[in-house]
DNA sequence: AAATGCATGTAATTGGTTACATGATTTC
DNA sequence: GAAATCATGTAACCAATTACATGCATTT
């Protein structure tokens, strides 16, 4: 039960339609949050019947009429609160791990491809990213001034870039340890012509190190 | 609906019971997916009708009933088309980095407390992870061998050891910068006697270039 | 005496996705 | 001529969470 904030946080800010709040969520939002407009609307609905939201009409021409919303001061104290209030551990669910997770199913070539591809779909989200970023950039030079509002902004979009990038080093790194390894996917592994153990143990360990130390004997 | 690959891909290595799937999606797994019994066993149920599973009753005594599950043929080719095809785009809900987004809202002080607390939730997770690791380590370097399961799921292990270190110095970087531009918060940030914006502008820069360069101008 | 672990499930509710419905304007 | 953009929504469906229900054994 986020997306209330997720929308009270944007009207603490900017007055908005709905359809305003999903652009707003597939830009810069995508980082952390996402929503679909039949979800959005009713929840628009909801907030406004719990009055942290109030509404108007603006007839258009030409387009379908707008339904701006804005926040009231019970929305303000909503969402000020909740901001406030305890983080939640973060429940993960990335099914590309999973796929990663039960890989030894397929072969060698089919890893090393499908991990190639994942690479190129995250480099395509941090090209994206880094438009973002310019953009903000540019506009903040410009306007020669700083505020909470953009520090914070920016502190999650610099998140968002640096997730990408390690996804992006991890891929390159995970690719170049099965091409290592390659051999361990032989029908006939038992015959131990194939990868010795010490090899693969010095692989691993410094395919570990390259991340994180491991600090023990 | 990648539940039902969780639990295939489990199947596909050990026979098991729902009350063990959980807790290996606890465990483990919990790097890269979660669920609740009470959606595993009736996913349980579907996937014996479909036929990708079996199951067998065997009676305890003390202890309620096992019912544990293997795959079937036609599970055994359901999990490795999935882990062939190709893989999605991530949609991440971060609850947290929605809280940074909307920090502007709250005092400088409530923002560095905030993360300060969220880096050590991350700090704990780390620390479990890395005790994993360690159990993980041992026992490959006992048993002497190396296979592709061993391989793949190190693989997995260290993203997610990786993605909680890396959390961790974003909370540590971003309370940095936070603390240094302390003045924006001000009330009467309007008498620029608080923090230039050249200043700002270069402690921003530093700090999204310890991450990640920016390659512009 | 209370809590946790083992082990199974169902029911109710909320959250999220996909499909359907409308309709003018602009871009390819 | 087709697709995308603007702009609103409803309905049906699927996924996920929380609560309810049972019951014995062990640990705190």
């Amino acid at each position: 039960m986020t997306l209330r904030h997720a929308i009270l946080g944007l009207l603490s800010k900017w007055d908005a339609t709905g359809y305003d709040i999903k652009k707003e969520f597939d830009d810069f939002m995508s980082i952390f949050w996402h929503s679909h407009l039949s979800q959005i609307y009713p929840e628009l609905n909801k907030l406004e019947t719990e009055e942290l939201v109030t509404s108007r009409l603006i007839p258009q021409e030409g387009k379908p009429h707008k339904k701006v919303y804005s926040i009231t001061d019970g929305g303000i104290e909503e969402i000020t609160n909740w901001v406030g209030s305890p983080p939640e551990i973060p429940k993960i669910k990335d099914s590309f791990l999973m796929q990663v997770f039960f890989m030894d199913n397929i072969s060698v070539d089919q890893v090393i491809f499908q991990l190639k591809y994942y690479q190129g779909v995250r480099q395509k989200r941090l090209d994206e990213m880094k438009l973002t970023v310019q953009e903000a950039w540019k506009s903040i030079k410009e306007r020669q001034t700083m505020t909470p509002r953009l520090l914070m902004s920016s502190a999650v979009l610099r998140r968002g870039l640096e997730q990408e990038v390690q996804y992006i080093k991890w891929c390159e790194e995970t690719i170049q340890l099965v091409e290592a390894c390659k051999s361990l996917w032989d029908p006939d592994a038992s015959l131990d012509s194939v990868l010795p153990f010490e090899e693969a143990k010095d692989l691993m360990e410094e395919y570990f190190n390259a991340a994180v130390g491991l600090e023990e004997d």
